[in-house]
RNA sequence: GGCCCGAUGGCGGAGUGGUUACGCAGAGGACUGCAAAUCCUUGCACGCCGGUUCGAUUCCGGCUCGGGCCUCCA
């Protein structure tokens, strides 16, 4: 049993998919247009791990998966006039990079990856439908949302109309019935990337386009909708309004699962306030993506994320000891009381406490699979990426030195190797060497 | 201002109405030519003030501090 927080209702409850042959979870994917930091790799990871799970206790055909590409939005738009090329260059660029940043963390690729561009269709339809039942309106080439004509208008984020309007950052565009009221479609001008639609040439509100792909892919109600605490409102808020309107009232989604924030210091890393860290420079620096990963799921994932180089060499740390004691196991049998931590609201932190003490290796690699660790060979782990023959050359040379207890020698080599990033550890049965 | 969340030992981080996980780092020891690794031992933690209770870190209220959203944002 799986028990999941449900950012709706604000408690823990027993996640009973709708059809377990066919359960379906949305996550909010990347706008592509610039390099992804470490916050936003944490819903990649988070959502991978809790996919894991629900594929260990439903069946590996039981999911479907869906995360979504942002391929269209005004900052892509910006970007590809500044560097003067077409934004598929863009979106394409920093989509690759997305896909090669989150292997490196052990983000297995979601089943389906819809992108907004290619959904223009379904976006049309579905805004026509609103206007047909006066939920959108059409003024100056814009399509809005009417939030007055939804009376449940606000029941994700807990906020009413009044409490928008009286945060009084709300953006009151002119062509604005209600200063709540958000674009469904909005104009291009000439030049700029655009579609042909019943309100001339134009673009899809990012908010559309959650809404559009999951009816096209997963349904109109799907089981699980995850993202970032930030999307809460009004992304999702949004999400919720226009799938409602548009379905009959039936409800978008059964579970809203929202992942906390990176943070640097003590705010939330993000790139407007340009304190951001890549996954892509951690790995320049010669960090493995599965520290980054376990770093990420060090805390539980509604919970903030301090990032810092002592939560890296941490995980790094207990990396190493995993890998050791793992050694060069098969696969096992996955142990009960990981399954039942994460089970519980994917109590990550618990899990990996739990993996720590687990004694049988083959059982541990299993074990750890379910996180998405321990997915090298414990040689790859230790040696990967060294010269192997040049160590073993040294290695012999030091043997040599130590059997004529030339010691001086014998501790300058090590020490040699030592800066080259080469730890020597002697045993009983001889001289074994790591990457440090 | 509105809505929401959090406050656990040097650090990270679970959890619990009563004997307070676990990890990292540190200290001591065993082992070692020396190290490393490993093993053993070790460590004043639960923001403040009230309340409920035989008993609260855990429940309730208030306070303080911190954070998030209300605009693009994972």
């Amino acid at each position: 049993m799986i028990r999941l927080h449900d950012t709706m209702t604000r408690e823990k409850r027993q996640f009973v998919p709708l059809n377990k042959e066919r359960i379906t979870m949305y996550v909010c994917g990347p706008t592509v247009y610039g390099r992804a930091h470490i916050g936003n790799a944490r819903p990649a990871v988070v959502f991978d791990t809790l996919a894991r799970l629900i594929r260990h206790k439903f069946g590996q055909n039981s999911l479907v998966y869906a995360r979504n590409v942002t391929d269209i939005d005004d900052k892509i738009i910006a970007s590809a006039e500044k560097e003067g090329v077409d934004p598929s260059v863009i979106t394409e660029r920093y989509e690759r990079f997305y896909l090669e940043d989150m292997g490196a963390l052990g983000v297995q690729p979601p089943d389906i990856a819809p992108h907004a561009t290619q959904e223009i269709g379904p976006m049309i339809a579905m805004i026509e439908r609103l206007i047909e039942l006066g939920h959108g309106y059409e003024a100056q080439g814009h399509v809005l949302f009417s939030v007055s004509s939804d009376p449940d208008y606000g029941v994700l984020s807990k906020r009413d109309r009044e409490a928008m309007i009286a945060g009084a950052r709300v953006e009151v565009a002119p062509y604005k019935r209600d200063p709540a009221d958000f674009v469904l479609w909005k104009p291009s001008d000439e030049g700029v990337i655009g579609w042909d639609s019943p309100w001339g040439r134009g673009r899809p509100g990012w908010h559309t386009e959650c809404s559009a792909m999951i009816a096209a892919h997963l349904g109109e109600t799907i089981d699980i909708h995850g993202g970032g605490l930030d999307l809460i409102f009004p992304h999702h808020e949004n999400e919720i309004a226009q799938s409602r309107c548009v379905h009959g009232g039936v409800p978008l989604a059964r579970f809203w699962v929202h992942n906390g924030f990176v943070d640097m210091g003590v705010e939330k890393m993000s790139k407007s306030l340009g304190n951001i860290i890549t996954p892509a420079e951690l790995l320049a620096q010669g960090h493995r993506g599965e520290t980054l990963r376990l770093a990420l799921l060090s805390a539980h994932y509604r919970s903030p994320l301090p990032w810092t180089e002592a939560l890296i060499e941490q995980s790094k740390a207990i990396l190493d000891r995993l890998y050791r004691s793992a050694g060069d196991a098969g696969a096992g049998e996955i142990d009960g009381e990981v399954v039942e931590a994460l089970s519980d609201d994917l109590n990550t932190p618990a899990a990996l406490a739990r993996l720590q003490a687990i004694e049988d290796p083959a059982q541990l690699k299993a074990s750890a699979t379910l996180l998405g660790l321990l997915s090298n060979s414990s040689e790859e782990w230790f040696r990967g990426g060294a010269d192997e023959s040049a160590v073993e050359a040294r290695i012999a040379e030091r043997a040599e030195a130590k059997k004529n207890r030339d010691f001086a020698t014998a501790d300058r080599i090590r020490k040699e190797l030592k800066s080259e990033g080469i730890v020597l550890e002697d045993g009983p049965s001889g001289t074994t060497w790591r990457r440090e």
